[in-house]
DNA sequence: CGGGTGAATGTGACCGGTCACATTCGGCGT
DNA sequence: ACGCCGAATGTGACCGGTCACATTCACCCG
């Protein structure tokens, strides 16, 4: 027996006797024997693993994400590797590339929710086998394999409904991630439209709770915003901390809805209308897109509706 | 100039002229050379990575450990794999622990706290160059080296820090990874006895935000519970939603304290008083133990107090 | 029953480094 | 100027798979 017979086995060629295969896999077990990854790696010039490419691995969104991309990974008997890219300075894109270069790092999966994400993505060299997450609609002038969530009509749906309760309009807090054209903003923005209300300008934040805050006490120093649609979910929890500061209720006075639909957000206390946005099912697709396996749908995000929003009362007591 | 001159100087081997190795430098740099990383795993047997055992990547405290062995792993020019373990079933740890046997996973880190973790490590063959993040104290009949951060100091703290204002005794809801004589368990334990107070049964939850809700509202019903030490942030959360559906205002009628210090606690409504873990911290740690580098020191956790605890209140209106 | 044919298996080189060892170099003592 | 010795450099095998290609096998047909 041959050692490219027990190669063919382990790629599971099609050319070889199901009587061979069967007996090669029983040596295999009898003699305890796992292939050499490394050593796969080298002759085949890839490598049977992914690496993810993510600028943060602690919040929601890219944690899960990750999760994902590892659990499918892993079904597929395929390593996962993980770089994060703090920032987009030319040094950390130009490092990051080089990794990313080497072909053992194998398919590689950014997460291009910002401009890290998309910095590594767009100066990688064609070569690398590639497929980022963004934002819905993909990005402008990158042609790669691009997945998203397409956000945009639950961001819609977010704006009704605040709307429906009375809601003269609806305030906006971006997250960094968010491009002016974002599925978030425009499903927002035209929602607003359609109904006739005024579109206010949009405040930003950023990833961390101290700018949502701020962004927040400038909402709540305004008597007129009565509803507010908060880039994501932590940003919702800055922002209603502001609300509280500033004596105005929430759902009383402010609703407020948030984004991603984190695991305890039907626990805060009022419970959060935010869009649920399956960020797992993402990392999966993504694998699945890059090897080419099952490929799962991808549930839309949508509204679910819970205590952060109400009517709006007129209550002048 | 000879392979093993270049050889020499990729791992800075001392037997090399400076001279000579300026000249390999420029050279490497002028071809745009990259070693290959799979075949430096296969010619020396060990890989130059480090793969991380999780059993979970999203909850606070894993997913910032994570952060924590990249980021050191990364200055230190290692690659870093991730594998999660989801149980402690027979089969998932024998997989596991297959996985790692491979020369290529390179230095293990496991964080070990939970079934899962524990269970890798104790199946991990000798061979295997593994450190373990555990809970304070380490494992008994472990014989590997186990970092870990202390709380107990912290959680009596919080515990005589609730007795101060008042409460006449602290009950406790425990996370998962907590043993009987786990460090939170015991500080907690121990500063009721010193202060002579009544200990409560422990009562436990899930990682889960709904068993927490139940552990909540068991506690909620009891009219004699005005202080609760939650296991972690997210714990206390839902505990606090429970105890709010069961109309007891935090902290007007029950004063809770969390575990970890997530990032979003400081604007809770009422904020959240808490103890500061740096898990990051801790995964730095783990990687300068396991490759031997600068070893960091590990701030003790400490309690932070903010507005979700407060003296206890005989009003009865 | 020989020849032809496609499927199954074997052969040796090769991936890009590292390792153990051989060789050459450079400076010193005398 | 010679020889010596340790330091610097070069040599070839090897890690454990894969690849391209050669060979053998089993079976069918005339």
């Amino acid at each position: 027996m041959s050692h490219q017979t027990v190669s063919r086995v382990l790629n599971n060629s099609p050319k070889v006797r199901p009587a061979t295969r069967q007996l090669v896999l029983e040596a295999m077990e009898r003699l305890r024997y796992r292939p050499n990854r490394a050593a796969r790696a080298l002759g085949s010039g890839r490598a049977g693993g992914i690496t993810v490419v993510t600028a943060d691995t602690v919040l929601y969104g890219y944690a899960s994400l990750l999760q994902g991309v590892e659990e499918a990974a892993r079904v597929q008997g395929l390593t996962v590797g993980i770089r994060v890219v703090k920032s987009d300075s030319a040094d950390e894109i130009r490092e990051t590339v080089e990794y990313l270069g080497d072909p053992s790092a194998g398919w590689v999966v950014v997460v291009a929710f910002d401009p890290a994400g998309t910095g590594v993505l767009r100066a990688l060299p064609e070569v690398v086998p590639v497929v980022a997450a963004t934002e819905a609609g993909g990005l402008a002038g990158v042609d790669r394999p691009m997945i998203y969530l397409d956000e945009r009509e639950a961001a819609a749906d977010a704006t009704r409904h605040l709307l429906g309760l009375g809601h003269a309009t609806v305030h906006h807090v971006a997250i960094p991630s968010e491009a002016p054209a974002s599925a978030r903003q425009s499903g927002w923005r035209d929602a607003l439209l359609a109904a006739g209300a005024a579109v206010p300008e949009v405040v930003s934040a950023g990833w961390d709770a101290r700018s949502a805050h701020e962004a927040g006490r400038r909402l709540a120093a305004d008597p007129s915003v009565t509803a507010i649609l908060c880039g994501n979910d932590d940003t919702a929890l800055a922002v209603r901390r502001a609300l509280y500061e500033a004596g105005r209720d929430v759902p009383g006075d402010v609703s407020i809805v948030g984004f991603d639909d984190v695991p305890g957000a039907a626990y805060w206390t009022p419970a959060l209308t935010t869009v649920r946005m399956d960020f797992a099912a993402l990392g999966r697709a993504c694998v699945a897109a890059v090897v080419g396996g099952e490929f799962p749908a991808l549930e839309a995000p949508r509204l679910i509706v819970r205590e952060s929003t109400a009517r709006v009362t007129t209550r002048r007591e």
